[in-house]
RNA sequence: GCGCCCGUAGCUCAGCUGGAUAGAGCAUUUGGCUUCGAACCAAAGGGUCGGAGGUUCGAAUCCUUCCGGGCGCACCA
């Protein structure tokens, strides 16, 4: 609601701006008064025309002033406006009626045409999830339920899938772990899966040490670097050439990986749509058909000479301009230029990078995964790549917007993908590319003593250290929800000893998944997380169980008052409320309202800027906003029925926001906790 | 060396398309449960917004420069 007032007050004024004054501000800017006793929204534009107009602000916004107040007719819900301070133009709501329009759930809509299409999670299937895993899989999952349509807003056509690298080196290691340290072959590590599986083990978890282990085997013994080197290139060059036994082992090992990512995601209620994977990458010749629109349009080219003499390779971003500039020969051997394809024939990761997002904006030729179904969620399936598919079967390479949610570290590849687009003329594809980029979670010195690691003193002293695979250092997802969900269990079960044992589990569990993804959505994308158990492990404070409490809260009212959301506020609806909304006591009551009707403005500004942080800012905003509501007004005591029924529905609507942002952060609201 | 990111309260972070008195959580101190559940609320202390210049009516926010820290710059994936 705040944001339909909001845009027919921005198209009011650019109306007057151009017919009083002959000017159009691309960049009309709307805030809030630092006290609502000012007013709810308020412009700083006169300030920005005395430049223009030179004049002084106060008199500019006393003529717009009295132009909006004339025109305060075709404003609807603007009470009135004046001037402030040394030109601000503030503008007050008519509460009565924002607060019929908000109780009726009267919204702007968010949405429209296009194929978007999510990718996160992409973990290499060689290894446990870990903590960095899951801020990718939670900043993707609940950026995804942004965009998606639902029962709120109209929303955009989406797919979500998670790229598996089953054929890289991560996966080789694991195997030549297998192969090389445990002696298995083909059938000995289908008896291991079985063995596993039958004794309720991780494989996820195993291979996590195997990993480590294995990394530390390439270089343990001097006399044996080379050859051991050479083994993990020969089980690499293996994989990827499939149809051999150790391809199966891969194979076998990384699709049991990969089903147990899916359900460690799924502990979160993280789900996807499709897997394509980097086999049939390889095996239906993806890079074959972009190689041969790359050379047509000019972006790839063979070096004759220089250090890349032989190899296909294109040019870098901006290039061009530093020649230009620099007045350089552009016939020279460009050293800087990005290696394609190598001297020995072999494609590079951004060479297979490039064909697949050629496919992903349905621009390669010719070129389709086969589909197969592999997963069922309990309201849809979840598809993987293969080379001979099933029909029918969804498609997924036509997007109009992509967004990748991959670390920053990831920055200068994603940016030659983008490069590559753009010179081979895609500028559209290229506009559209999102790179969802974010920082990695690290762990506090603190927190890798306690996990039993022995630090460098060097370490000790940092603010934060790289997790490693390779080493086997880190956190891993389930063990970090294990955790979460026994600390909440043991709460619940001190609180509420008279409910059954298996409802107890699943509301820790709520509790649990509410303080995880909370915690990693609390974080702007650019900031480093540094992990500690003592702040991941938080129910209390600016948390996610903190807005779930809130709710909890408002439900235990309804049910107190014998009624619910819905009829408390449809209640309102012929009530003179206007009395009690504009007393002074009445704009507490009043603020909750306005920060209620935000959600849409909140939505279309993480859409825009790709950061969910702020929607889990506001969710906390206004949990805040409700309990200091819930400590100041005793509903079911109210004797007052007029103002009882006006607190009920604060009740409701607090409630029904809070609700649906925690929605869209992935996280329920538990019935009790 | 080049590129990207960060530096705001004791700690962890918001605020950055310039706007009214720089905010939150944690921690510390204090007060509040015979009340719709205290996983809560209220209050207090705590800031040269890394330093220095500049642009502007106005700068935590934009520009320049310096200092400190992180990450990335393969014929690896």
């Amino acid at each position: 609601m705040y944001r339909t007032i909001q845009q027919s007050l921005l198209a009011r004024i650019q109306a007057i701006l151009l017919a009083k004054y002959d000017v159009t501000l691309t960049n009309l800017v709307v805030e809030q008064p630092p006290n609502i006793a000012l007013g709810e929204l308020a412009l700083p534009v006169a300030f920005e025309l005395a430049k223009r107009l030179r004049k002084a602000p106060r008199a500019i916004a006393t003529e717009l002033a009295a132009e909006l107040t004339a025109a305060l007719s075709h404003l609807e819900g603007v009470a009135s406006v004046e001037v402030a301070g040394a030109g601000y133009l503030n503008i007050r709501l008519d509460r009565t009626a924002a607060v019929r329009r908000i109780a009726a759930d009267q919204h702007a809509d968010i949405g429209g045409p296009g194929f978007r299409l999510v990718e996160h999670t992409s973990i290499n299937p060689n290894k446990a999830a870990h903590i960095g895993h899951l801020r990718n899989a939670i900043l993707g999952d609940t950026f995804q339920r942004l965009l998606r349509p639902d029962n709120y807003k109209r929303g955009y056509e989406v797919g979500v899938q998670n790229y598996i690298d089953n054929t890289g080196v991560q996966v080789a290691d694991v195997v030549v772990g297998l192969v090389h340290l445990e002696g298995k072959t083909l059938d000995s590590t289908r008896e291991l899966l079985t063995e596993l599986l039958e004794t309720n083990q991780r494989i996820d978890f195993y291979c996590w040490d195997l990993y480590a282990r294995v990394s530390q085997w390439y270089t343990a013994d001097a006399g044996q670097i080379a050859a051991r080197k050479q083994i993990r290139l020969d089980t690499l060059h293996a994989l990827e050439a499939g149809n051999n036994e150790t391809a199966e082992i891969a194979d076998l090992i990384s699709t049991a990986v990969l089903r147990r990512h899916l359900d460690t995601m799924q502990r979160l209620s993280i789900e996807y749509d499709f897997l394509p994977r980097e086999s049939e990458i390889l095996t239906l010749h993806f890079w074959d058909a972009a190689r041969t629109l790359m050379i047509e349009k000019g972006v790839l080219y063979k070096e004759t000479a220089g250090k890349n003499k032989d190899c296909w390779v294109m040019r870098r971003a901006g290039t061009e301009a530093t020649i230009a500039e620099e007045g350089t020969d552009p016939n020279l051997p460009d050293e800087d230029a990005k290696v394609i394809v190598r001297s020995n024939g072999t494609v590079t990761y951004v060479g297979k990078d490039i064909a697949y997002h050629l496919w992903k904006f349905g621009l390669l030729p010719g070129k389709d995964f086969g589909y197969a179904k592999f997963h069922e969620y309990p309201t849809h399936t979840c598809w993987i790549s293969t080379v001979n598919g099933e029909t029918p079967h969804p498609f997924f390479g036509h997007a109009d917007h992509i967004y990748n949610v991959i670390d920053s570290r990831q920055n200068d590849p994603q940016n030659n993908v983008i490069a590559a687009l753009r010179g081979m003329g895609y500028t559209e594809a290229a506009d559209n590319y999102t790179h969802f980029s974010y920082e990695m979670v690290a762990l506090t010195p603190r927190c890798a003593i306690e996990l039993g690691y022995t630090l460098s003193d060097e370490d000790r002293g940092k603010s934060y250290i790289e997790v490693s695979g390779r080493k086997g250092f880190g956190v891993k997802a389930d063990d970090l929800l294990d955790q979460l969900i026994a600390a909440a269990k043991s709460e619940v079960d001190t609180r509420h000893p008279e409910i059954e044992a298996a409802e107890r589990l699943t509301i820790a569990t709520q509790i649990a998944v509410g303080a995880l993804r909370y915690f990693m959505l609390r974080f702007t994308r650019n900031t480093v997380i540094a992990f500690d158990f003592k702040d991941a492990l938080s129910f209390e404070g600016e948390t996610g169980p903190y807005v779930q409490y809130a709710i909890v809260r408002a439900a235990n009212i309804f049910r107190k008052a014998n009624t619910t959301e819905a009829e408390s506020l449809a209640a309102i609806a012929n009530l003179d409320l206007a009395n009690l909304l504009n007393a002074e006591e009445g704009s507490s009551l009043w603020e909750t309202w306005l920060l209620a009707s935000k959600l849409t403005l909140l939505i279309e500004q993480c859409i825009a800027t790709a950061e969910p942080a702020y929607l889990a800012k506001y969710a906390f905003q206004l949990a805040q906003q409700f309990n200091n509501f819930y400590h100041r007004h005793h509903v079911l005591n109210e004797a007052d029925p007029t103002r009882k029924a006006l607190l009920l529905a604060t009740a409701a609507v607090a409630q029904r926001e809070m609700t649906r942002a925690l929605g869209y952060l992935g996280i329920e609201a538990p019935p009790v906790m």
